[in-house]
DNA sequence: ATATTAAGCGTAAAAAAGACGCTTAATTAC
DNA sequence: GTAATTAAGCGTCTTTTTTACGCTTAATAT
């Protein structure tokens, strides 16, 4: 039995989710749009597998992903009888590297004009959208998409994305300083409004502490 | 490469959390513990899979059970380059078929008292426990445990196995009745008390309603 | 100097969660 | 037959969290 791994590729650009996709390499839906994915080799693990191909796509050595689910059904692939583990991947999208990504003729699409995928990919996106949905909240996984350094109306904004809902802008400000996981710089980002905004930076040591001392992250 | 599937069994009995194994039937570890698992036939789905070997040893036809996830590790299993994607399985300890259990060596442990297992099975037993408890915690996942008809405090008691923690009575009676999917019937269960407490069935239909008109369900 | 606007601060009301005292319906003990 | 016993069930007050929204601030643009 053949055992693949496809990844769901997030960005977050300009205020929206995106999906990295590409034309499929092999078998008889060759070229038509396809999740990132590969056969995983007999003596790699799977998570190298996933690795392996988004560092081949984005030129992304540290890839942040989790893994959604295998998709097992015996008739997914029409080609050859193939379970696939499906990962999504979350991407700070001002670190791909451009060239390789053209190269391979991948491309970024908004989530909601992404063109009808190969196989069962469709049904995988969906499913890793809730599962993004609901793991961002209750985890500190959203920074992945964001720059190392980042604003709270970005982060806000970034929420909205995922949520697919507005929020109060008070209330979230409010709500992310209580997490405590927060670190104020000293700098700000004025790209988006004349006062500038603070940037702040995810402190992942604190986040391990207050794990550790039994918090609840929740956004 | 090969492919498996290994069932997280879970039952709820007195009480207690408990856990069905089985003295495994191939390869090198043979005879040792492990997981309710077989490989998956090359024209089966992973789940039909799953539900087979769930009724060979339970006798059970229509198992509750949700994927947990794939385990890729290319040496996971010293035999062959094998992955599993586990199930986590939720049964009615009352209705599965006892004498089919015994003749295959399979036994109910409590969950801290469950012996080492082969091969990665430990870990999928703790990866399971903490998605049974986020999953039962969002999801009216926890009736699979009860018969159908159970009382409050019953209730309560499977939530307070599946959290690990005390729950005060009056305070999740409140809460349980608030999701508004309890049909109370008009039967009392006398077994634990003189007084006898209320029978309720949990309400399907009405939760998909109210599914639908976008509610969140908690306990 | 004044207008403009995203960013940021504060407060009041509503809802949810937590703590806990008391009553009730039945059985068991005398 | 009466009293004691106890899990089951009801109600209330307090604290915490969430929601809604008015107002100020820091910078640029006019």
């Amino acid at each position: 039995m053949y055992v693949a791994t496809d990844c769901i590729v997030f960005g977050f650009d300009n205020g929206e989710l995106k999906l990295l996709i590409f034309p499929r390499r092999i078998g008889p839906n060759q070229g038509e749009w396809s999740l990132i994915g590969s056969f995983v080799e007999l003596q790699e693990d799977v998570d190298q597998a996933a690795l392996r191909i988004l560092q081949e796509i984005t030129g992304l050595e540290d890839v942040f992903f989790k893994q959604l689910g295998a998709y097992g059904k015996a008739d997914r692939d029409p080609g050859y009888r193939c379970i696939s583990i499906a990962q999504y991947a979350l991407i700070r999208i001002g670190e791909y590297d451009k060239e390789l990504v053209e190269k391979h003729g991948a491309y970024w699409y908004k989530l909601d004009e992404v063109p009808p995928l190969v196989l069962d990919h469709d049904q995988m996106v969906q499913d890793a959208l809730l599962e993004l949905r609901n793991k961002a909240r209750h985890q500190p996984i959203g920074f992945e998409l964001l720059p190392e350094k980042f604003t709270i109306p970005q982060l806000q904004s970034l929420y909205e994305s995922i949520y697919q809902r507005e929020l109060d802008s008070r209330n979230f400000r409010r709500k992310v300083f209580s997490l405590g996981v927060l670190r104020k710089l000293n700098e700000k980002d004025k790209s988006t409004s004349k006062k500038g905004a603070w940037l702040y930076r995810f402190d992942n040591d604190n986040y391990q502490t207050l794990l550790r001392s039994g918090y609840n992250f929740e956004i």
